[in-house]
DNA sequence: AATGAATGAGCCTTCATTCAT
DNA sequence: GATGAATGAAGGCTCATTCAT
């Protein structure tokens, strides 16, 4: 962390690439220490073990790119804001587009085989998110009842993440051009105007225990 | 399953587990064989290697439970059909809803790290339902361009898989409790609903170099 | 060994050539029951064990070839009965100079590491043989002491022998092509003129305290 | 040997003794290490691979003990410097004497599967005994032609060589006593004296494509 | 007589970790 | 602070052997 020891710094840079690459288990000591230009010994030096090590470089991961703030005023309409939200967040998603990229991978081993870091990422970083979007959720269907409102939000949060998670297989399915097509541009418009457009449309089921009745009333 | 329960069939069956829990490098090959009750030499046996032995249990996983036909006749509308591929899928995903289950890790670790396996998986499984999914949507906009149905089905596809992937999160965010109320039947209506209300008040943008204009047109 | 069991021969045949090949340690059981066109467990059905294999195998390369008798007769002069023996022994030589003859092989690896076949090995082949020869060398020189007879015995045998076990040094060492033109003909001559030479032209010492006035009587 | 005694150093002298008497694949990478005193994983660490250690082994074995020169001076006349390198070379050779000697062994292993260790030998060791020998016999004999010069000077290091390759049969043949009594002494006489007999007193056959006229002339 | 699935011992190797320097 | 030789635990895999058929 301090800007005087370069060493820790490379150690976590390499074993962030090392573990997106291999996994935790797989990844080799030596290997992020050869990459980092540090001793075999250099790991259990700084940080005292393996695992140590891997859980560093994870909050690490998330620290990076967080800094940004909310692009919008938060005196803006929920409209503006849902639309600011996810682009924002489809940013991020995106941003690490390439499936080789090290972070990409190491998120999506957190959410496989959630770590004692995982815990810190979900309250520093992924909650005030989400509550963020539950507000603006809840300023657009201010009768929507809590489920319903976590629905909805997983349904915009599920959209956007799919670009992430559901990448290696999209590409196989609809092929790399047709996927290199969704850029950030029409995917935030879509994906907005997809979720807006629901969103005031949607007839809430007075009760979760006739679900049916609601789903004929759309009809 | 099977009433004579050959050692191999044991061998992928605790390989499965193995692999889910420990991800395919930590996965240790005798654990697996005494999980299967059979000798330490058994994997190399009956399958010649670890990876082999892999490689056969994530396509042994999607073999299972796919057997499934699409619940309602190809002569209902569309919206009673996407509401039944949604039904089906989202009952697919939640299914497997124990963190524990080992082919809800197995097949998250192929998005991550596709094998070989992944390539089968795609073609055999995944891109026949995916089709189905894209022929609802052109019935229900029909003049929609190939892009747009595509974003439209990684939308419902994307809420439905969110509930698969972004568990371990969503359960930190929310709480479990909150999370347990989100069943099936509720997650079926909300889907259904949010994605046909969307899916008929959307309007297109004519182009993809404008969708400021659709966005604004959205208001 | 009999007629009706093509097997067990089969696997005689094909465990000399594995043997030779690999050595004991490194030669695969699997491997010769497959050469051998037989089940796995067909070296232990048939011989018990591994090493019975071996030793048998042992054996069996010896009986082959040397069915032969002395080509003289035993009327035949000493000078005579030598260039035979020295002809016929060096035909055995070269007559597996192929270094990948598994004979060859094997019976080098006796030399080094010798087995309980080797015992028989000298018993039934090797001494009688060195018998008939140390009965030619004390015709041509009756007043040498018997030391001086086995040394004599062993610097025909060994300038024999050398072209079995030195051929891939020598090969090395004056090329492929020198050492094929040393051919049987050739050798035949050449070892028993020499041989004989000295035979007959050696001064005994008279015992073996004074080599030294022998060397000087030399010159 | 050295007053410090790595680790590397005493591997090479364990892993000698340890495939000499097993050979390369019965010997045991862990038999080795005790021999050593040293750990398990230390092959590998030093040598990476058993067979590694192996090749270094073999290079080590023939390079010890050939420091010494040739022990009479160039002037000798070529009778004085036969029986020196004949005695320089049975010293050798009986030197390791005892068939437990691990270099013996060693050695005789790769003349029955020469590896890429043998190449060296020959070239750095070898060959160059081989080509001073050549030189003492041509002045000797200079009519000869080559192929007889070669056929010579193998009747030499044959006969030498007897005592290292043929030693397990001989003692078996002559009994241990009868082999003990041809002690380095006895031998170098031997051999020289009989060699030189020979050497003097051939006569050659003119030419190769005429050996049998020499076979006749011994009748 | 012969098979081949299954066994269990053991080997080479890898890897995280330590310790003297 | 940093090194690298050395460690020991453990893993994947091979192989001779067995046993029910």
């Amino acid at each position: 962390m301090d800007v005087q020891d370069p060493t820790r710094v490379r150690l976590i840079q390499a074993a962030g690439e090392e573990f997106a690459e291999k996994g935790f288990a797989a990844a080799r000591v030596r290997e992020i220490c050869e990459r980092a230009g540090a001793n075999v010994a250099a790991v259990n030096y700084h940080f005292g073990d393996k695992e140590q090590l891997y859980v560093e470089t994870v909050v690490h991961v998330h620290g990076c790119g967080n800094e940004e703030e909310p692009p919008c005023g938060e005196d803006a309409g929920p409209e503006t804001r849902l639309r600011a939200f996810i682009g924002h967040f489809l940013a991020r998603v995106l941003a690490i587009q390439d499936p080789q990229d090290w972070r990409h991978r190491l998120m999506l081993r957190e959410l496989i085989l959630p770590t004692a870091a995982s815990d810190v990422l979900v309250r520093t970083v992924i909650r005030p998110k989400f509550n963020r979007l539950m507000e603006i959720l809840r300023e657009l269907r201010p009768e929507a009842e809590e489920r319903r409102l976590h629905a909805l939000a997983f349904s915009i949060v599920g959209q956007c993440m799919y670009y992430r998670m559901g990448r290696p297989v999209a590409e196989r399915v609809i092929g790399s051009e047709g996927f290199e097509s969704l850029d950030l541009e029409f995917l935030t418009e879509h994906i907005s105007s997809f979720s807006l457009a629901a969103i005031k449309a949607m007839e809430f089921a007075p009760a979760a225990a006739e679900p049916d009745p609601a789903a004929a009333g759309v009809k």
